[in-house]
DNA sequence: TTGTAGGCGTTATCAG
DNA sequence: CTGATAACGCCTACAA
């Protein structure tokens, strides 16, 4: 069923019924009336293809994220879809699973849907060539949670929120403090927030212990829980995210250890789980509906505009730290 | 850049640019090679919205699902998303925030899409008018999670499993056993996941409690752990999905009750990240990825014949008690 | 207020 | 093996 059916139904050319949808003040209010009674009884939705090939936009903004598994891009998501919805914006969101070819199939296949602009999460801004594309298309993008200064992006000061997070423990007598991250590559994010934890130390005068990298979530309880169980073991375990720390709430128990007494842990991300758990995770809490708010927010305005965005445009957000019940001081 | 600008460069016509890609042995290897490095280096991708207004089908799959903050869900689009791409489909997920108006707004948006096909969780099969709207289109659709013998679904028998773990509970010498749900009004899961509960305890002789229904999970543990400190609190706490269970744990931490020393909290749903806790959450595991796999496959297979989905290849897969550490024998 | 008609980018048919 | 062209569903000048 499409314009042609209601318009014979209602008797009509096809004109007026598009126009009864896209301008209805154009078109008498008892034509429309029968117009739109008929497009209920029909059924007829009008075809977005047809429409984006007509009009050269398609009031969809493309999603990239790593994945939906981890909440952080799930309350994101979140937050993009709210901010879309708001503006009238559709969104088609696409997960790349931390692979390079998970963002050119994402990229293409959105570019392909003629997408107005584009919101991702990429594994490396300086490398990649998904983003070289959208320029070279001057197609309005920005990225979340990702930093680089010639990109326009939404984040929080991550490396500088470690650091602070190093000083803090060290304030609290914890010097044997260890960082335990996923794939180091697959993230600039843990690559900041790791340069974050070798400053702080070093600024601390404490000597950072080698990354503990678990690329393997299935895996990272036992690895975790083995290093654990070490001579020298840390008194402190910072990880690059919330999902990492509550693996090794669950290490420390296994090992024997009782969080905070024995061990402290701190995750980074600020996942609205962590709030629930038992003890309750300390972290470095990001904004995730927020970001996702601001990234759609200034694709919006740029669009407005009929403009690309400017890397000018990024916007730094602030943390928090939410000292929840797995951190305490040292054991003197 | 449209088909136009690389046969341009090219110097062949726009014919032989689309067969270059979709029947490239019906064109000249040379001339051929010549149009893939042309449409590579303008960056051509063949627009969507045109292919799919000229073929009559998209090969893309709606999704809708309650959110995706809930991580079964992302668990199940996960199962899905990689199905999808296994047979050539992409997918466009949307999310009803639990509500009628979401639902509505998400089938009407995917039709206006033309998806070839629909994979849907929906608050009530029974009464579902977006339902009523893909038969009338014959539309091939599948629910996932539901359960109603007129319209194919993929899901576990809930009611049943529900009726199993009172009567495991019971066994343990369990009496005083309560249920926790979320709206009730808002999934069918719970209300038949509820049947089980009040089924299985009348079964077993015992008295149901009255459902302990909480509507928002913000207030759910401060809610709970009162419940919790009442007198003739119950022994055991059986949740309608893991989210929830998670909650009682804290609750029953505030409480000042130890699990499962104190209290047995049991699960459903079998999400991930249960298995990670301390104690090991016990729950009614569903094979989440599996559903939506399963669900791709039913879609995929009508689709192939060009008919719709008859109710009567609904499957039901199997649940498996996990037993977790959150789950032990009644006090004596 | 309503109708006519061209064209958005593709694919597929039909000639050559 | 390649080219010309109609049609997919819709919107929007331009006419009436």
């Amino acid at each position: 069923m499409s314009i042609r059916d209601v318009a014979e139904q209602v008797g009509v050319s096809i004109a007026t019924v598009s126009r009864a949808f896209n301008a209805p003040d154009q078109v008498a209010p008892e034509t429309r009336r029968r117009v739109m009674q008929a497009a209920t009884q029909l059924g007829y939705v009008p075809n977005s293809s047809a429409q984006t090939l007509r009009r050269q936009f398609s009031k969809v903004l493309g999603v990239v994220l790593p994945t939906l598994l981890n909440p952080v891009f799930a309350e994101c998501l979140d937050g993009i879809a709210q901010m879309a919805a708001a503006n009238g914006y559709s969104i088609v969101p696409m997960t790349t699973d931390y692979q390079l070819a998970g963002e050119e199939a994402a990229v293409n296949r959105l570019l392909a849907y003629s997408v107005d602009g584009m919101i991702l999460v990429v594994s490396n801004p300086q490398t990649s060539q998904e983003l070289v594309k959208l320029q070279a298309r001057s197609l309005p993008y920005v990225l979340l949670y990702n930093r680089h200064a010639d990109h326009p992006c939404v984040s929080v000061d991550c490396e500088g929120a470690m650091g602070q997070l190093i000083h803090r423990l060290a304030g609290m007598g914890h010097s044997r403090i260890a960082m335990v991250s996923g794939q180091l590559a697959a993230s600039d994010r843990s690559q900041q927030r790791y340069r974050g934890y070798v400053n702080g130390m070093r600024e601390c005068g404490l000597d950072a212990y080698d990354l503990v990298e678990v690329p393997f979530m299935d895996a990272v309880v036992s690895r975790l829980a083995q290093f654990l169980g070490a001579a020298r073991r840390p008194s402190a375990l910072v990880c690059s995210n919330d999902l990492l720390a509550i693996r090794c709430l669950r290490a420390a128990h296994v090992a024997g250890l009782e969080v905070p007494r024995d061990l402290t842990v701190v995750g980074f991300d600020g996942i609205e789980l962590g709030r629930d758990l038992t003890p309750v995770l300390s972290t470095i809490a990001q904004p995730n509906r927020e970001i996702g708010r601001r990234g759609v927010q200034l694709i919006v305005q740029a669009l407005g505009k009929g403009r690309t965005l400017d890397p000018a445009a990024s916007l730094t957000l602030s943390h928090e730290f939410h000292e929840g019940e797995s951190c305490a001081p040292a054991a003197s």
